[in-house]
DNA sequence: TGCAAAATAGAACGATCGTTCTTTTTTAAA
DNA sequence: TTTAAAAAAGAACGATCGTTCTATTTTGCA
């Protein structure tokens, strides 16, 4: 309830004073196993991540590693919590600073670009995630799916936003732009991550401008 | 050498005579395992598939299961090949008996969407694959990767004959054009399998009538 | 029908998994 | 500095994994 956000905020912890040390150990440590777990998770998938093998790069024990969350499952929606924090910030906060229309659209594609193929390792967890959980139910699976539902919602406001400015067309379905738009991020992933083509990125950027010259306002 | 074909016909089998039972015991039971293992790689995936499930699934043994491979990669590479060849008549194949041009590569795209979103249960071993193996090696991946690009070079000559049929811009770059297309399957099997959205199979079709429109030749 | 070969089953292996329980160490407030 | 709580480690569990080895059954040709 209080978690997604994605341009509605609220703080739900227990209001820490600016500049002062409010982590308590534990916290701290927790911090780092969920980076440590989202960075194995951005590899080997949510499913392949393991408490041994994030216990083995954090330098702690199985067991220490597992107290702080008690499930397995409760270590995999963390890490996807700890992605949607920085998916939210890195590409739809980012993109907020820029002029509503089609330049905070392109900017929220050139964003999510960088987040879907960075050079490094990385990996999204949104696609590796919806393939491993498609067929599955539970509280992960739902974790996920809510968070990208949100990312979605927000990417067709963007969408919507563009249409009220006059720069695409009002009568398009907002919908469909965003699901074609969406299609470009999955192809740039699966060319640039599984078969290494190093042109995804100018093919994925080329068929957003061919997305916004097709609905644009005719004038 | 002999195996991945899409276009190219080679027969390395022992020439059955037609009619005629050639399938030794061994072979009809290896050909049952290979059906049983690419139904559960359909649904968990390439590397969820275990050979204990394989194995209760057909009621036989695991080592009964085993014996047949050798190795659980040999497994996972035969169940590639039989997906591969299943993909080429179902979607290939059945697409060549439409004439050259605009309407072979809608068949194409046709045919490809129902084997990505088939409405039971199946699921793309070319979609969750790539996400699995993308940061792997191994002979899995490669089987996997070179049966993708296999079938991408397929799709690409068919873009390209439909160029040369005037019926697509001949200056349009075909990679691009099947890049398009390729984000619209992947944005589809997203949808549908994942988010268990109804409208996406209308969303697909129609972003590729858009494509059509986009590269029509200027007449 | 007999018989070698092929196919399958069964048991066991080491490894890894998530999890539980117990013990030790570390933390942070009094 | 004392002390109770929090954090972390350690050992062990049952389960499952791929694989190996051996024994049994089934096949298909002579």
């Amino acid at each position: 309830m209080t978690v997604h956000s994605f341009s509605v905020k609220d703080e739900s912890s227990p209001a820490p004073e600016a500049g002062k040390r409010v982590l308590i150990k534990g916290q701290q440590t927790k911090a780092v196993i969920i980076d440590a777990a989202l960075g194995l998770a951005s590899q080997i998938g949510l499913e392949g991540l393991s408490i041994g093998a994030v216990a083995e790069v954090t330098g702690m024990s199985k067991s220490g590693v597992f107290a702080h969350f008690g499930s397995r499952e409760e270590l995999q929606i963390s890490v996807i919590r700890e992605y949607h924090d920085r998916f939210e910030a890195e590409v739809f906060y980012a993109a907020m600073q820029k002029p509503r229309g089609v330049q905070r659209l392109q900017a929220l594609f050139d964003n999510w670009m960088v987040q879907t193929s960075a050079e490094i390792d990385s990996g999204c967890i949104y696609i590796s995630g919806a393939v491993e959980f498609d067929d599955r139910t539970g509280p992960v699976r739902d974790a996920l799916a809510r968070s990208v539902s949100t990312w979605q919602t927000a990417l067709r406001r963007a969408v919507e936003l563009t249409q009220a400015e006059g720069q695409l067309m009002r009568e398009a379905d907002a919908h469909q732009i965003a699901f074609e738009i969406h299609g470009l991020i999955l192809a740039l992933h699966y060319e640039a991550r599984f078969l290494r083509n190093p042109h995804a990125t100018e093919r994925a950027r080329r068929g957003f401008s061919h997305i916004l010259d097709r609905y644009a306002s005719k004038t």
